[in-house]
DNA sequence: TCTTGTTGGTGAGCGGCACTCTCCAAGTGC
DNA sequence: GCACTTGGAGAGTGCCGCTCACCAACAAGA
């Protein structure tokens, strides 16, 4: 298929897959001849998987960049490919060290991991993006002055290890390994949106119940 | 207090204060003369939360504008007003009516919420913002060949259910009615990266326990 | 009193991002 | 032969969240 057909069954305009090609987001199609491009199954999947984390995920395409570069490393075992790709996505700067809000938020957050038992979590805390992703929110929470501690998140912590168990067995129910991984990011990034509609969906219901609508 | 000062506690700048101000998210001083204006701990709290809304939430400028409206609007009650604050946040578009993913995403939302008993969402359905943004997430999933149907998604739900219950028990626990209008909005948009952050986080625990760290 | 600086207010400009438009020479298909 | 399409590349667009420059009115220090 060539990259008109590309982008009809795709549904994205010729201009975009011309940009996401720039990009790298997308590998290039098998040349045939200076004005010839030939495109496959794969090039369709990965320019949906494309749109998704743009779109519905909202990741910047600097990020997917990354994330996708590692889905595609065929030098990293799959665990260290998942991994790396996961590891690309949160993007925030590294916080201020100096600001007491964010030692107390590290401390909080330090003290949460081991009152829940996460273990593995704790020795990859100083590396782990995520980590600083939260120490960043309960700092800025903190400074709002609302008092985010480590009794305070570890029901949370709590429920959302129950949510990860639920995303690893769905995962594992995945046939092909490369289609694990790409599963996995899919998972991390797609599935976010549909958590949090179900959060506020929740808080909607339980609201409704408490106090009745008005 | 005047601007200066409000800049220098609030850590935000003068020129984006006074741009708050032109948009609406803050009100203006009370004007002492031509050229000065006092600013109370009102503001300051206020500009706190604009920040947090913005900057740890993510809101669009446009949108808390909307949010901040709602919850400042003294002639409605205390659940209408929460109620309008939050319904405000979600900002995605109609769903094309005709595409079939949006259809068959729509079915499954519906029957989702008959097994987890959510009446009261189910009554609200048509009109919650909430749950069209269920149905674009799902829809966008279905697109891209991920099979998420109610019995996907029933624990989910049932696991969110018990997040919003933790969320509206810490909530009747703050103490003036103003603030648990205003911690609502808060909980709602300032809580979801630390409630993210852990699910990654939980996702990584779990990950490593059940395959290692390589 | 004169000077120097600061105040709130406003229009215009900037940088980043995700495209999108325009053009091109090289080829395809009737 | 000739209209049309292809892949490629640079420049432009629109939006968004600021940020800058400038203003007249005033305050504060010498």
């Amino acid at each position: 298929m060539r990259l008109a057909e590309l982008s009809k069954r795709s549904g994205v305009s010729t201009a975009t897959i011309k940009y996401y090609l720039r990009e790298g987001l997308l590998a290039p199609g098998r040349r045939v001849n200076a004005t010839t491009a030939e495109y496959d199954a794969g090039h369709l999947r990965r320019l949906r998987l494309v749109r998704a984390l743009i779109q519905v995920g909202g990741v910047p395409v600097a990020t997917a960049r990354q994330v996708l570069a590692h889905v595609d490393d065929e030098s990293l075992g799959r665990t260290m490919r998942l991994g790396a790709a996961l590891w690309a996505l949160p993007q925030d700067p590294e916080p201020d060290q100096a600001d007491p809000a964010v030692a107390a938020a590290r401390a909080e957050v330090d003290r949460l991991l081991g009152t829940v038992g996460w273990e593995r979590a704790r020795e990859l805390a100083p590396l782990s993006p995520v980590h600083r992703s939260l120490v960043t929110a309960v700092a800025a929470l903190r400074r709002l002055g609302y008092p985010v501690d480590a009794e305070l998140m570890a029901p949370y912590a709590e429920l959302m290890q129950r949510v990860a168990r639920q995303d690893l067995d769905l995962l594992q129910s995945y046939a092909s390994e490369a289609e694990r991984v790409e599963a996995a990011v899919a998972a991390a990034v797609l599935f976010e949106p549909v958590l949090r509609a179900l959060h506020r969906l929740a808080q909607e219901e339980e609201s409704a119940r408490r106090f009745g609508i008005e």
